[in-house]
DNA sequence: TCGAATTCCGACTGAATCTGTCGGGATTAC
DNA sequence: GTAATCCCGACAGATTCAGTCGGAATTCGA
C-alpha cells in the first residue's frame, strides 16, 4: 500500500509552484533543476494537473506553468487524485462514484470486507479534506522584484 | 493509490478463519470454493500470514489452517501489514521503522511535503489500529457438529 | 524575420510488480 | 498404502512504473 513518485514528485512540483505563485509562469527546466528531478518525467504530471485545471501553462518563450489559483484554493485531494487516481483502496470502495452503489459484493465474506476498505478510504479523504497546498508551502516568498533575482540566480 | 488483491483475498481468507474459528483447521481447498479465489493463489498468502504466526497450519490428510488465537486478538493493521507491506504512503514515512529518522529530507519541497504522507499514513493506522479480525466477522457460527456438514456438503 | 525558449504530444523501453499457474515433494489420518 | 493436505520453488503473461526520446507548435525578443 503506496503511492508512486507520480504522487510524490507531483505533489513537490505543486509545492514550488506555490512558492512562486504571483511570479509569473515558471519554466519546467527551472524546477526540475531546483528539485532534482528528470524534466521529461514531470512534463507527462504537469499536463495531467493542467487537464485537471489545477495549473495553468502558458506557451512559447518565457512561458511555463503556474498555479490557476492560489494554494488556498487547491485541496490536496485534488491533487492526488489526478496524480494517482482516485482515492480507493479497493474497487469496491470509490470516493469519487460514491454515489453509484454497485451491488458486487455477492459472494459470502466480501460485504463484511468492503466495511474495512471503505473506513480506511474514509479516514483517507477526511485527512485530505482538511489540508490545502497552502499547508505545505510555509516559506511563502511575496512576490520578487525581478532585479534582486538576475544577480542571484544565474552567476 | 489502492491495495491489490493480494490485501483483498486475504483479508476474505482470514474472514472465514474468523467464522470457522474453533472447528479446528480448515482446507484451502474449500474456502477458494466458498470464495470463488484461486486455491493456488491463496496458498501463496496464507504461507506469508502463516509465517506471521496469525495462521496455524496443520499438515496431512484432513489438515488446514486455523486462527493462531481469536478474532478478537487479530489486528486488522498486522494482517494488512503482512499482505501489503508497512503502511507507506511514501518511502518517507514507514510505519514500522518510525522510530528510525532518516533523515532523506535533503532537498528544498521534500520536508514539507513529508508532512503529507505522514498525515496519511496516521490517519491509515489510527483507524486500523481500532479494529481487529472480529469486526469483520459478523455471523459467527458456533462449533459445527460434522454429521450435519456431512450430507449437505458434496451431494 | 529569425532564432531561442518553451510547451505539447506521442511513441518507445527496461524493470518491477501483480496475478496468478504448474509440478512435484513432504506429512499425516485412516 | 493411499488419499488428502500442506509446502515450496519456478515460471509467465499482463500491467504499471519510471522514465527517455524526438520532434512539432507556439511565443517572445532582437
Amino acid at each position: 500500500m503506496s503511492f508512486s513518485t507520480k504522487g510524490e514528485y507531483g505533489v513537490r512540483l505543486m509545492v514550488q509552484l506555490g512558492r512562486r505563485y504571483g511570479s509569473g509562469p515558471s519554466s519546467l527546466a527551472e524546477i526540475a533543476a531546483e528539485e532534482d528531478l528528470p524534466r521529461p518525467y514531470l512534463e507527462q504530471l504537469v499536463m495531467s494537473l493542467r487537464d485537471a485545471d489545477l495549473v495553468t501553462s502558458t506557451r512559447g518563450s518565457h512561458g511555463g506553468y503556474e498555479l490557476s489559483r492560489p494554494p488556498e484554493q487547491i485541496p490536496m485531494i485534488a491533487v492526488l487524485r489526478v496524480l494517482e487516481g482516485p482515492i480507493a483502496p479497493m474497487i469496491c470502495a470509490t470516493d469519487e462514484s460514491a454515489a453509484a452503489h454497485e451491488p458486487t459484493c455477492d459472494r459470502t465474506a466480501r460485504c463484511t470486507v468492503n466495511f474495512l476498505w471503505i473506513r480506511i478510504r474514509d479516514a483517507i479523504s477526511t485527512t485530505l479534506d482538511g489540508m490545502t497546498l497552502a499547508d505545505l508551502v510555509p516559506e511563502r516568498v511575496p512576490p520578487i522584484q525581478p532585479i534582486s533575482l538576475q544577480e542571484s540566480r544565474h552567476p
